[in-house]
DNA sequence: CCAAGTTGTCTATGATACTAGACAACTTGA
DNA sequence: TCAAGTTGTCTAGTATCATAGACAACTTGG
């Protein structure tokens, strides 16, 4: 590698080698507990400066993934939450399913109103009034998600008072009578986070996320409420089943 | 934003903005033909230099994804590809819905012993042999996702010459007497491209990937292939049926 | 204890990123 | 025609990135 390449990508060369290592952490190349590669030799498959390399590894050191000790080695730390994509999908239900604790974070709830596109989800008219919560997803004291919900202001009054109550969509819903819902069709892609995501999701800028776009319906197929969600990819990985 | 930014991120600040700009035509903020805020609006809502704006929409326009005409403004090009995930995906098919041109191309087969994970997927025991396929896709000639597929190589003797022949995948079920299969569990996350796959996918360093986990069954369960994809996340967004 | 291998720290140098300011070239609408 | 707004191009200065080399501090295994 050299500077050439980044130049090109806007990328510095030692986030591409802290990329890199991750990635191979991700894949099961190197587990948790495993010794990674000395630093030499981490130059040397990247073709870049040992400097290089411990610059990579201090920033994956400080995000808690290795932990380097003196003259021994770097040592891997951590995985990811498997996040299955079901009909029937419930954060704290996934998260408690991992053996840690889910918490609900509102960050602000305001009245907006329909665009095009949410009132077509919403099965409502351009311009009709709307409830946007913004609120974040922790699995311990680790932030998963943050997620932009819309909710007909009609159908759900005060709904940004119930969630900063109950911190939790399935209560809210419950408190209007809504006994069960299902996700309807969900649209994933990847993106790179931005300042504000970053800061909420305590990553660094430029790290990837996964961008969910979902409505859920009641058992009537009646849409309830829908979601724009930022996933750190980092910390989990999706399954959708068959 | 400053500087200060970016050396904790390792990604340029012109990186960040171009990221920001291509999101906000992703999220539909900017539709294909709209004009973008002019450079000094851009400069001032990311608090950064007209000059680092224009490198962001010089990369942009690079990609094919703005296109500037002086003195008049910036404007919109491109969308993405909508790729359901339904338990029958068809690559071939997915695109030609998109009226584009689908394409396969065998970039190499090789040899290859299972590991654990792998002989778990299949139903084999580790260390069994396999063939090894790493195949790319495209639509009409823009490259959609690179993959590395697989298979016994004593079910499927001979498997990469049949691939170099047919470049599909079904085909080549097809020609061991495999007339239907079926996706099974799915494992989704995203990440940043790697050199190799950057070259291939015409990707820039530092973009993001939607990273696909998924083993082919037949009709009775019986474990056919299993594939790692990496698909470009700025081409193409994954649909998830309910 | 010793040797080999590891991470940690220092100095130095050239290339690049970002900022700042100025002006040219062009388009659009009044 | 003219003014306002747009993209295109140039010059500079400062901070950061990446490389290079040397050595210290520490761990491990023989």
């Amino acid at each position: 590698m050299s500077m050439q390449d980044t130049a090109s990508s806007g990328v510095a060369l030692w986030r591409l080698v802290a990329d890199g290592i991750e990635r191979g952490i991700a894949d099961g190349r190197f587990a948790a507990g495993d010794k990674l590669p000395g630093e030499v030799e981490i130059a040397e498959t990247y073709r870049v400066n040992r400097h290089t390399v411990r610059r990579a590894l201090a920033a994956l050191a400080e995000r808690g993934i290795v932990r380097a000790e003196r003259g021994s080695g770097t040592y891997v730390e951590a995985q990811k939450l498997a996040y299955p994509l079901r009909s029937r999908t419930r954060f704290s239900e996934i998260v408690g399913a991992d053996g840690r604790e889910p918490h609900g974070r509102l960050i602000e709830a305001s009245d907006d109103v329909a665009t095009r596109e949410l009132a077509r989800e919403l099965g409502l008219k351009a311009g009709a009034p709307l409830v946007r919560i913004e609120a974040m997803r922790l699995a311990d004291r680790t932030p998963i998600c943050v997620s932009t919900t819309w909710l007909s202001a009609q159908l759900f009054p005060g709904a940004g008072e119930i969630f900063a109550a109950t911190r939790s969509m399935t209560k809210l819903l419950e408190h209007y009578g809504v006994r069960d819902y299902r996700r309807g069709a969900t649209r994933i892609t990847a993106g790179i986070v931005d300042a504000t995501d970053a800061a909420r999701l305590d990553l660094a800028l430029g790290r990837p996320i996964l961008v969910v776009d979902a409505t859920d319906h009641d058992l009537d197929g009646k849409p309830l409420v829908t979601k724009h969600s930022r996933f750190a990819a980092e910390r989990v990985e999706f399954l959708v089943e068959p």
